[in-house]
DNA sequence: CGGGTAATTTACCACGTCGTAAATTCCATC
DNA sequence: GATGGAATTTACGACGTGGTAAATTACCCG
C-alpha cells in the first residue's frame, strides 16, 4: 500500500497538515521542518493520492481528447501536439477514439467516454450542425475541426476556404489548369465539413482565374484514406479524364492518389502535380516527397488547450464562444515542382 | 456545479446509499425504488465523481501508457490497439510521450510522470538492461518491447530472431542474395534491442543459407526514421555497394529506402526488393506497396492490457514476472515481389 | 523577563462514494 | 392480527487531501 501524508506526518512528527504544507510550496513553513519533511517523503516514497486531491479540488488534472483514430496520421500528430500543449500546464491527457461515430461523438461530449476529466478536447466527424444543441453541457468543452460553427463552445478551426484556395492557386502558378479535386463532400451533406469549406476555396480559386468547373474532376470520397485517394484517381484515368493537378483534401488522400499515378506510370510533377492538406510528417517521405497546405497543427493544439484550461478556470461565469483560426502555409515539395516562369 | 449522489436522494427521497446501490446494480433494491432513482439521476444529469470512486476503492480505472512518440506510426497504431484493448475492460488509457528519453522513462515508472493511473505500460527506447532495478516499484507495470529482458515485471515482446529470420528468408526466396540491413545497432550499444535482436536473425539466416556477412551490407543508424533509411541507403549507392534485396527494421526505414531507391531510379522489386518491419497501415499504400512482418500489435496490446489488468487485481502478492510473445506473419506485398520459381 | 505581534503549526472538517452493520419494512404464516 | 425471518433501506464512517480558523511558538521591544 502507499503511504499517505498521515504516514510521512507521523515519520517527520509533524501533522498531516504540515506535510501538505511543504508539499504544495506553502509560505509560512521553516526551511528546518521542510527538510526533515522532504526527507520523510524520500524515505516512504511518498506520492500525493490524485483521487484524494481530485475530490478535494474539484478539478483532476487531466483533459480528454476525443477524436476520430490515431491510426489517422493527423490525428496521432495532433494527439502529440496536444499532449505536448497539456503537459506544458501540468496537465495529462486521456485519449478517446470515437471512429467518427455520432454517437460516440455525443457520449464523449455527454461525459460518458472519458469520465473523470476537466475538460474535453472533441474533433467531431460524425456529428453535424444538427447536433449544435448537444453541445450545451456543463463539461468545458473546445471543438476542434470544421463540422459544427457557431455553436455555444469554443472552437479552434483552419482557414480552409482561403487556404484551399492558395493550393489551387499555387498549382496554377505552376502552369496546370486541369484540377481534379479528391475527397468532395457528398452533395447531400449540408453540414459544413472540411471538405464543402476547402470545395469553397477550389471553386473561388477556378473563379478568379477564370477557369470554368469541370464536373468530372470534382471526386467525391467517403472516408479520407489512402485508400480512397488511390481509388478516385485510379477512375479518373479509366474514364480517361484528362487532368494536370490534384488536389486533395488531406493527405492520406494525396498519398493514395501518389499510389495510383505511379501504378498507372503517370509522372509526378511532369506530368500531373498534386497538393494534400494538413501537412504530416509522412508528406516529406513519400515519392515524391508531397506538397501540402500546413494548417499550423500546434498552434491549433496549444490555442485549443488554452481556451480548454481558461474555460476549466473560470468554471461557471459563461462568456461567449471564441474562434480562433491559426495562420496556414503552404509547403512546397516535389509533388507540384518548380513554379512556372 | 454538478450534482452528487446526496442531490439524486433528496430529489427521489432516499438515502445516498440507495441511490448508490442502484448505480451500482446492487442486487436488493426494489424495482420501484430503482426506478424513482433512475428518473431522478436523469432529471439532475447525474454523473458518478471519478475522484471520489477513486479514493474509495484505491483504484482509478486508467491505465497509462508511455510510448516515445506517437508521431511514430508504430506508436500511434499501439495506442490504438491499447486503447480498444482498455475500452473493452472499462478503463481509460492516459498517454504520455517520453520522447525516447531514458530520463523521462525512469520518470515514468517512478509515477511521476502519468499520476492518477493504476498502472503502466511503457515501451522503453532510451532505458537499457542497466535500468532493471529501476523496474522495482510498488506501481503495477507492463513492459513491451526489447530494450530490457528478465526485469521484475511482466513482459510482452515479440518473436524478434525468428521474424527477421523468416523476413531475410523471404527475400532469399525471391532469388536475392545480396541482403542489406538497414537499421543495425552500434556495435557499442551492448543492450539486447530490437536491432540487435533482429540483426541476429539476419545473420541466423545468412548462416542457414550459407551465406557470408558483407560488413558494408550491414548499415548501423542511428534513429529509426525514414530519413535515416533513406541516408542509408543512398550511402550503399554512393559507395557502389552492390545488393539486391533491403532488410529494414522497421518500416519507417524501409519507407526511406524505397524512397531513396526511387530517387536514385531503382526499380523495386526487380533489381532491389525491400522487406521492413511491424507492417504499419501506411505500408500497405505506398508505392510501391511495402512487405513487412507483421509482429502482432494488437495481439500484444491485448496481452499487455490483460497482464496489467491481472497485475493491477492482484495488488501485492508477487507472482513470478511473465513473458509473452504473440505469433508474426510476414506479409507480402509488391516490394519483394513473387517467390522465385 | 513580561507583553504583544507575527510566524508557524495544528485541529477539524468536507469533498463524494460505498462497505459495514444496524435499522426498518415487508410478507408469509399461523 | 401477531410473529419471525427475509428483504430492503439507512446511518455511519473512512478513503487522502487541503482550506479555515484556532492554537501554539518564536521573537522583538521595552
Amino acid at each position: 500500500m502507499r503511504s499517505t501524508m498521515r504516514d510521512v506526518a507521523r515519520v517527520a512528527g509533524v501533522s498531516p497538515k504540515t506535510v501538505s504544507n511543504v508539499i504544495n510550496d506553502h509560505p509560512h513553513v521553516r526551511s528546518h521542518v521542510r527538510e526533515i519533511v522532504r526527507k520523510a517523503i524520500i524515505e516512504l516514497d511518498y506520492r500525493p493520492n490524485q483521487s484524494a486531491r481530485g475530490l478535494r479540488y474539484g478539478k483532476t488534472g487531466v483533459i480528454g481528447l476525443a477524436v476520430p483514430s490515431l491510426r489517422e496520421n493527423y490525428f496521432a500528430e495532433l494527439a502529440d501536439s496536444v499532449i505536448r500543449a497539456a503537459e506544458k500546464r501540468g496537465l495529462n491527457v486521456l485519449i478517446g477514439q470515437t471512429n467518427g461515430d455520432r454517437r460516440n461523438e455525443l457520449d464523449a461530449v455527454r461525459g460518458l467516454r472519458l469520465q473523470g476529466t476537466d475538460g474535453l478536447l472533441l474533433s467531431p466527424q460524425g456529428m453535424g450542425q444538427r447536433d449544435i444543441d448537444a453541445l450545451n453541457v456543463p463539461l468545458p468543452l473546445v471543438l476542434l475541426g470544421e463540422r459544427i460553427f457557431g455553436g455555444p463552445t469554443d472552437h479552434v478551426t483552419m482557414h480552409n476556404v482561403s487556404s484551399a484556395q492558395a493550393a489551387v492557386e499555387h498549382l496554377f502558378e505552376r502552369g496546370r489548369s486541369r484540377i481534379a479535386i479528391i475527397g468532395a463532400p457528398d452533395p447531400d451533406d449540408t453540414d459544413p465539413g472540411s471538405a464543402t469549406l476547402r470545395l469553397q476555396g477550389y471553386r473561388k480559386a477556378l473563379d478568379t482565374a477564370g477557369i470554368p468547373e469541370a464536373p468530372e474532376l470534382i471526386c467525391v470520397t467517403g472516408h479520407w484514406s489512402r485508400e480512397a485517394g488511390a481509388v478516385a484517381v485510379r477512375r479518373l484515368i479509366d474514364d480517361q479524364v484528362p487532368f494536370d493537378g490534384v488536389f486533395a483534401l488531406n493527405d492520406s488522400l494525396a498519398l493514395g492518389a501518389l499510389r495510383a499515378l505511379g501504378e498507372a506510370g503517370i509522372r509526378v510533377p511532369e506530368e500531373v502535380a498534386v497538393i494534400g492538406f494538413d501537412n504530416i510528417d509522412e508528406a516529406r517521405f513519400s515519392v515524391p516527397s508531397l506538397s501540402s497546405v500546413d494548417p499550423g497543427r500546434d498552434s491549433i493544439a496549444e490555442m485549443a488547450v488554452q481556451m480548454l484550461v481558461e474555460r476549466v478556470r473560470e468554471n461557471g461565469d459563461p462568456r461567449p464562444p471564441r474562434l480562433s483560426k491559426p495562420e496556414f502555409q503552404i509547403v512546397t515539395r516535389e509533388s507540384t515542382g518548380p513554379a512556372s516562369p
